[in-house]
DNA sequence: AATTCTGTCCATCAAATGATGGAATCAATC
DNA sequence: GATTGATTCCATCATTTGATGGACAGAATT
């Protein structure tokens, strides 16, 4: 009998993993409202009660998605404190810098699902919001702006916002920004790197500058 | 007889400019395909009817909320030219940030809308895109970040992108940002500026530090 | 072999949505 | 006062959309 957490995790190819990421898909490109469930079922190529059955009502199948997003996020962020556990400020910025960029640039929808549930004024998502404070503040006791993670001061959760906005707004906004610096996808990734530790690293190592 | 000029500028209480104005509030709140004609017809007491007379189809009157979006911030964009004229970079920033911030947060639908333009994937607004391209081209030379405004290498844009971004996320993000710090409105806005002001300011200013 | 369970699709529904034609109202002009 | 033009609303339409009931097929279980 598969246990509770065999099951949660899908078979990926399964039909019910195949529609959680296509509506990922789908929905980081055009939004909640954007999107139609026979939009979904169409690019999967089944019916759309197909995808009723295994997840519901499309709000539901909306909410399966951003979880997703979440458990990936913090994923990333336990990857990237792992690689620079013990690190000077700079360099935890610098591979963090880098880490994202390159995971956000290969799942695009990832940063546009991200504007959309953070700035929608639709906040259905209030569980989702809670992993998102959980996993500002643990960046703002990892950053040493905050000592208790349970009890960051507003400061510092503007100043981590600031950081993890730069960085999504970049993915997200590449079909905008990219056409207009007239960037191959290489050179943008590369140009927004460095642009993004230029602007951040020198703001948080003032005291004790590199140079 | 008015001047095209003049026919152009609405009274603003006249039907056509209220509607207008509830529209763009509704779109900066709902995004495009969140917002139908009913609910703008309904919260400006009017039949849909009277909506489609003035203004089209709803894909226009989005378009012409983005025109005139476009129109009010290269009027910002102006006056803060106005008032830094000379200035040295340090002090540019911070009179753009103060001046920005004040408007953003007084029109709060205006940094929503600017995301859903940017970073929504149905990219139908080419002329505005010029507009704003246009608008980053300025900053950049203003910033002395390039010194023609039709060559402007890819590095500056990329960091007046930065910038530009950081202050319209805080003002967009307010409603899920705000009471994950739980500060006031007042505030927040206290917060958002000295924030900005932190990550900006050094990095374009570590030639020469201020300290 | 019969039964049950799971997954899939077809047909269909009710509501929402964008849009329009035409009547009614009202002010300006003749 | 009649006429014209602009504005507004009511009634209505055709599509789109979210959602469901029920038939059907195949696998698993008895």
């Amino acid at each position: 009998m598969p246990t509770a957490l065999e099951k949660a995790r899908q078979a990926p190819d399964s039909m019910k993993a195949r529609i959680l990421s296509t509506a990922r898909k789908l929905f980081g490109e055009y939004g909640f409202h954007g999107v139609t469930t026979r939009m979904i079922a169409k690019e999967v190529g089944i019916d759309i009660s197909t995808l009723h059955y295994h997840w519901g009502e499309k709000q539901d199948l909306y909410e399966a998605v951003l979880t997703d997003l979440s458990d990936e996020i913090r994923g990333k962020l336990v990857e990237i404190e792992n690689r620079v556990h013990g690190q000077p400020l700079a360099v935890r910025l610098e591979v963090a810098i880098d880490v994202m960029c390159d995971h956000l640039f290969s799942n695009p929808e990832s940063a546009n699902l991200m504007l959309f549930s953070h700035f929608s004024k639709n906040r259905l998502t209030s569980e989702i919001d809670e992993h998102m404070t959980r996993h500002l503040a643990n960046i703002a006791v990892a950053m040493g702006l905050a000592v208790d993670k349970s009890q960051v001061p507003p400061q510092a959760n503007a100043r981590v916002l600031a950081v993890w906005n730069s960085v999504i707004n970049f993915a997200a906004g590449e079909s905008f920004f990219r056409p207009m610096m007239r960037l191959d996808p290489q050179a943008y990734i590369d140009v927004v790197k460095e642009t993004l530790k230029f602007i951040l690293i020198p703001a948080f190592t003032r005291e004790s500058p590199v140079n």
